[in-house]
RNA sequence: GGCCUGGUAGUUCAGUUGGUUAGAACGCUAGCCUGUCACGCUAGAGGUCGUGGGUUCGAACCCCAUCCAGGUCGCCA
């Protein structure tokens, strides 16, 4: 760079600026050779600038401006003046710098993919290459944003009290739900250390030594497989509070998230947010994470069809299942037959028998069950889904289960294909969660949550006799359709916490043995504590419009927990295993 | 692990009753071009049609297997 230090970033450039002398570095994005007239976008995380040579150029910079080709990096020296052509596309539009000297700092093969914004280059091929995917405009804002909300948070979170805390990532393997990741011991050979799937019981033992309120942006870590909104390594704002119950969390949360949107986004968000129980959501939306943006409610029509003439209908309601019902408003038109019939499909692909429908259109309605349903019947449908013309009502018979999560798949679905899902921010939260969950595989009753959390005081009495009475202190925070965050009161008396383990099917030895070390601490003075972990990158994915975590995340990796670009994870020297006295099974 | 979709030039894609030398656009290379900004014009290079096998006189196309990618379900306290 021979003692040529840059003063100005590309994007900042502009007409006040003119008559300035600058330098700029960056990548070059595009080259226009006019002849005796060359052009070169420069390009910095800030934006673009236009580069100028002409008849005034000196000799020796003009090859080298001939000579550049898309990506090599340089840096330019040079007036700044008003271009003779206005640009309005583009912030720096109005000027240019009349390059006096230029050095090439770098040169560039030619890039498997083009370098711009809305590249329809393949994603494979794009993660292959990341560091030049993330050269890209739109992901590196989303970069940026990403720096942003977590600078946001850590002051918040400074202002209000907490102490970010570092947790350790070896600790010790309590695979309660997801899969841990296992990190073998040299020292200890034959033992192994899990990372974290969240830093859950060492923010609790910080409560328990009096830190009072903690904060930390947390990495994590599931293996288990991958979704476009799961990452087996993702980052969580991870927070814990002592002597609050969930009114005061939900306080800190509000203030968080009003804070970060208005400073972010320049978005408000009025709070107190909205909420619901899990047992509204369900019934209402057919989910435990509802996208409250539109309406398309569920609706129940079992007491109508319990004796009715349809037998799939009366035999679900007589075998203890349930009929619903949602009404797609104005739908007719999109949802001919065929379209319904590729409803039906993934009705039937996610759970469902068969799906019911009552198409109304101005022709009257076509309907796949009224030839068994009474006149009565009929109208008293119409009645409770609301039907007007021009509506579709789908209809599932089945297990209360099965019908509400296949309504609720269904519904999001006919959202999207109506394009009814308006463009906003939807928190809410929703609250007492059942504590328990049949498995119906095992027969056994499974925490729904992880066995730290508290029941609501009003059910403990059921935990021995009615599991399924039992609702938690636990509430998740809900935006448009995603879950954000998961958070609950804790339990601190041993003795609840003892009976929690053995309603849970464990044992005292094994109780103690994993989690023996956070049940005696409990024992030294416990305050009541609680806390919550907001998905960072998925917050971050909110905020930037995205639809998968890997745009917001550098380097992410893919559908089989690789990563592309490094090829991680790989085979390893056999010498690095003989250390561990790890032996593979062959294959 | 199940199901669905895809894999053709550097990239994005087109390519059916199976038939000559597999095309387009962008990108790339070279030449021309003094106000472009997705510059323009002209010319050119560039392909194991994911891989292996089969059917056939003949396969990008049909069949089988396999690999890879994406989505989805299982899974994710």
């Amino acid at each position: 760079m021979d003692g040529l230090k840059r003063t100005r970033y590309c994007g900042t450039l502009k007409r006040e600026d003119s008559d300035s002398f600058v330098t700029v570095c960056g990548w070059i994005q595009r080259r226009r050779d006019l002849g005796g007239l060359i052009f070169a976008d420069l390009r910095d995380r800030t934006g673009i600038v236009q580069l100028a040579f002409d008849d005034n150029t000196e000799k020796e910079i003009f090859e080298k401006a001939s000579a550049l080709r898309s990506e090599y990096v340089v840096m330019a020296s040079g007036g700044v003046r008003i271009r003779s052509s206005i640009n309005t596309e583009i912030p720096t539009g109005e000027v240019e710098i009349a390059v006096t000297d230029l050095r090439i700092l770098g040169i560039a093969e030619t890039p498997p993919f083009e370098i711009v914004n809305n590249s329809n280059a393949n994603e494979e091929l794009r993660l292959r290459y990341r560091y030049l995917d993330l050269r890209r405009p739109d992901i590196q804002k989303n970069i940026l944003m990403r720096h942003k909300v977590t600078k946001v948070t850590r002051d918040y979170f400074d202002e209000n009290g907490f102490i970010e805390i570092e947790t350790p990532t070896l600790i010790k393997s309590t695979p309660e739900g997801a899969r841990d990741y296992l990190v073998p011991s040299r020292i200890h050979k034959g033992s192994f250390f899990a990372l974290p799937q969240s830093p859950q019981l060492y923010k609790q033992l910080l409560m328990l030594s009096g830190f009072d309120r903690y904060m930390q942006i947390a990495r994590c870590y599931r293996d288990e497989d991958l979704r476009a909104d799961r990452q087996p390594e993702f980052t969580q704002i991870d927070i814990e509070m002592s002597f609050a119950e969930p009114e005061d969390i939900y306080a800190v949360a509000e203030g968080y998230i009003k804070r970060l949107f208005k400073e972010v986004l320049d978005v408000d968000i009025s709070t107190p947010l909205p909420r619901l129980t899990y047992t509204e959501a369900m019934n209402d939306y057919g989910s435990d994470k509802p996208d409250t943006r539109f309406d398309m409610k569920i609706t129940d029509l079992s007491d109508i069809v319990a004796n009715c003439g349809f037998s799939v209908f009366a035999d679900a309601v007589k075998n203890g299942g349930t009929v619903r019902a949602i009404t797609a408003k104005n739908a007719a038109s999109v949802y001919t037959r065929k379209e319904i019939d590729r409803l039906t499909e993934e009705a039937k692909g996610i759970g469902a028998k068969g799906l019911a429908f009552i198409r109304f259109t101005e022709d009257g309605a076509a309907c796949s069950f009224a030839k068994f349903m009474t006149d009565g019947e009929m109208s008293a449908i119409y009645e409770r889904t609301g039907a007007e013309k021009g509506d579709v009502v789908f209809i599932v018979a089945d297990r209360k289960k099965t019908v509400l999560s296949v309504l609720g798949a269904l519904r999001l679905t006919v959202a999207k294909r109506l394009q009814i899902i308006p463009d906003k921010y939807n928190f809410l939260w929703i609250t007492e969660f059942p504590f328990f969950e049949y498995n119906e595989e095992t027969g056994n009753w499974d925490a729904m949550h992880h066995p730290f959390t508290a029941p609501l005081d009003e059910s403990v009495k059921y935990l021995d006799s009615d599991p399924e009475k039992v609702f938690a202190k636990a509430y998740d925070l809900v935006l448009n359709g995603i879950e954000l965050s998961s958070g609950s009161i804790r339990i601190t008396d041993p003795e609840l916490q003892a009976r929690m383990f053995k309603a849970l099917g464990l044992t005292d030895e094994e109780a103690h043995e994993k989690f023996g070390f956070l049940t005696d601490a409990f024992k030294f003075g416990a305050p009541p504590h609680g806390g919550m972990g907001i998905g960072l990158d998925r917050l971050v994915m909110l905020m930037c419009g995205c639809d998968s975590l890997r745009d917001v995340i550098a380097f992410p990796k893919v559908s089989n927990s690789s990563e592309l670009m490094s090829g991680a994870p790989s085979k390893v020297d056999d010498a690095q295993l003989s250390d561990l006295a790890i032996a593979l099974k062959p294959e």
